[in-house]
DNA sequence: CTAGCTGCAAATTCTTTGCTACTAT
DNA sequence: ATAGTAGCAAAGAATTTGCAGCTAG
């Protein structure tokens, strides 16, 4: 059996029951750099088990999130997309030109936007930001 | 006739065809004080005019949108929610536990994006952000 | 007049779910 | 053993679209 992913460990210290589909699901969203979407985990997991049916991603990318293991993120096009839930929260600038994500933390933003919910009377529980932006090429 | 909502006038601008269902629809847009949805909007047009589809409502939003006229958001419930463009730039805090909307500016914030962007090599073309918060009771 | 719009229903897309057989614990 | 899970296909929810008739300009 090959080696447990990341996000299959934190499954078990969940106490989910760990089945050979969730496995290979685990390990597919451990394993991926980008942040995909149901169809294309699902892609990439037929590739190890050719039986596994995107129902059961759906299923467990669900369940996961319930847990709060993995993050769902909705990019404005349509479709949602996953990610190991990251140790240290950060958010994303969209290249609009090529898809391409790019993570970024700025504590600085995120002491910013505390204040600003709480000047309106609101304690901050979570936010979402994405920037859309396009490279700056070298002249 | 009555009068043209601000929506109809916006469109006459920018030399869009004006049906009877287009204006009430701008009109119902434009008097909305929260963020409709299309079943929303619908529902609202429907009681001046018991004949609009709701599939005209899809189109037409569509329609603003793609000339600019209004904004579409996606507050993480699944459906899409409209205003009229706002003048200026504004961004929004969700209250988790009433699902009421409210709006603000922060030139501070707007200013650090930019430079967040700028940081990591791109420009800035758009951004989306949503502050989701809970009242602060006096105690 | 005629390009563009509307209503209707069918089609799409993404996601969820009922059911029966199967499996992790 | 047995509660939870998987696959399949059907159901849902939001949105789009083909078509034939209607309408703004």
């Amino acid at each position: 059996m090959p080696e447990k992913s990341e996000l299959e460990m934190l499954c078990l210290e969940k106490g989910l029951r760990m089945t050979g589909q969730r496995r290979i699901i685990a390990s597919v969203i451990s394993l991926a750099g980008d942040h995909p979407d149901v169809e294309e985990i699902h892609k990439r997991a037929v590739q190890r088990d050719n039986g596994i049916s995107i129902a059961t991603v759906y299923r467990t990318v669900k369940l996961m999130e319930e847990f709060g293991l993995v993050e769902r993120h909705e990019f404005g096009d349509g479709r949602a997309r996953f990610e190991v839930t990251p140790e240290a929260h950060h958010d994303h600038i969209i290249d609009v030109e090529t898809g391409e994500i790019v993570e970024f933390v700025d504590p600085e933003l995120e002491l910013l936007q505390r204040h600003i919910a709480e000047r309106l009377g609101y304690r901050l529980v979570d936010h979402r930001m994405e920037l859309f932006a396009v490279k700056i090429t070298g002249r």
